[in-house]
DNA sequence: CGTACAATTGAGAATCCTCAAGAGCAGTGG
DNA sequence: CCACTGCTCTTGAGGATTCTCAATTGTACG
């Protein structure tokens, strides 16, 4: 079944709560789905768009994850956001039609294409479709602005704590366990997404471990005491983990 | 003429050209204009809406400024931006229809109300406004996504000097000069709104002038070597100081 | 002129970074 | 099966940047 994943179509496809056909009528999502263009399977490490390339299409994660990043005269990378299945990728490109940012596959992971030009027209017809659009732009910006707080007013072992938080919430949200979920990304892509070195990350991960509150054996997290977790990051109003598209 | 601000329309304003009219033809701002609620002024340290209100407008500046932030639990604030004329206030409560910031007057402004439903519905009739939308829409993420890298991976330096240029950018767009104006915001906005202390950044004005770079009297800001103060975040790709909604 | 607020300046402290070394794990090839 | 390589992650010590605390100066306004 998962290796047909790719062959499943929005009516069908158990992430559709999450994605562009939230609260559309059943015979809206099909013509949604008939702009749908599969894509074989991105690798990991392999890059889906690169900063600057036109943009003529949004994509959607079906399976696996990503990670966004803009890139620097240097070379130095910052790291925007991480993206699970049911998130919106290249939202950036709308203003001028070139990406802003590069995405690459942390793992082997699929993606639905949708071609800008159809899902304009597609909005003018199904105003439940734009409706949706707007939302899901909204909820990108909310979320930008939870990112710029974490980066400008947290210390190093809330931002850590907030982000385990927040891919706690977006896993159960796809239906796994909340406590217990191995990282997709390196220690590096998140220290880079904090603003931190993976030095103090992972110091930061060993504290919260001495202090019984979660337990890491590399990639897998496991959340021993959620109370104490969100505790460490309780300046936060409850309801402002929606955190990190 | 400037006491009249609040009675211009859209097909006269001078701003049009960098808010939602922009691309229209000449009779669809005209029917964009009749859904522009003018309200009175907003006055200095007025909030124009507060974080968790029910948001079922947008807000367009017409004149002046303001400064949008969120609050935690106990009352800290990180600043989340800066608008100014001709640009949107209010995109963030698309998501769930509540604002998830606080917006504040920074000094005596005006500002056109566009309720939202009616914005989508002349939407769905004219292509050129939803395509506006969207851009302006993918020009608010793209901005943000310079924020956090700001936050994420630049010094003290860099981030005052990003500000000004950005600043600098921003009033040129608007036809005033790009190396000398005033500031409309405090340095504790300035700090709070780069993740620093008020000290810093006044350290960091401080040696800035030294330098010869700037001159800096209170809120007034004279850039006497732009290319000196470009030079400070070389870092940053040239064109990607698009910054700072 | 005096008060309130805003901004600057200085000294010491804390957090986080840099540099460096070591440990853990996966894959390769003898 | 085991050593070897490459990569990731962890741990430690010292250093740099920024923050905190405190005092002073400057500006606006009644």
């Amino acid at each position: 079944m998962e290796s047909n994943v790719h062959k499943i179509s929005c009516p069908d496809c158990r992430l559709s709560d999450l994605c562009l056909p939230y609260g559309l009528q059943q015979n809206e999502v099909k013509q949604l789905a008939t702009i749908v263009k599969n894509k074989r399977p991105t690798q990991t490490d392999e890059y889906l768009y690169l900063q600057g390339d036109a943009g003529q299409n949004l994509y959607a994660v079906k399976s696996g994850s990503f990670r966004s990043f803009i890139s620097d005269a240097n070379g130095n990378e910052q790291t925007i956001g991480f993206y699970l299945p049911g998130e919106l990728m290249g939202l950036d490109a709308l203003q001028h039609g070139f990406f802003t940012c590069s995405i690459v596959a942390l793992e082997t992971s699929m993606v639905c294409e949708l071609p800008l030009s159809r899902l304009n027209e597609l909005c003018a017809e199904i105003p439940g479709l734009q409706n949706q659009m707007l939302r899901i732009l909204g909820k990108e910006i909310a979320s930008d602005h939870d990112k710029i707080l974490l980066l400008g007013h947290r210390s190093a072992k809330e931002r850590v704590a907030t982000f385990l938080l927040m891919l706690s919430r977006r896993y159960a949200s796809l239906g796994f366990s909340s406590t217990e979920f191995n990282l997709s990304m390196r220690r590096q892509d998140i220290a880079n997404f904090l603003g931190l070195t993976i030095e103090t990350v992972s110091r930061q991960f060993t504290e919260l471990s001495k202090d019984g509150v979660i337990t890491v054996k590399q990639r897998s997290i496991q959340i021993n005491d959620m109370a104490s977790l969100k505790a460490t990051v309780k300046p936060c109003l409850p309801d402002q983990l929606s955190f990190i598209a």
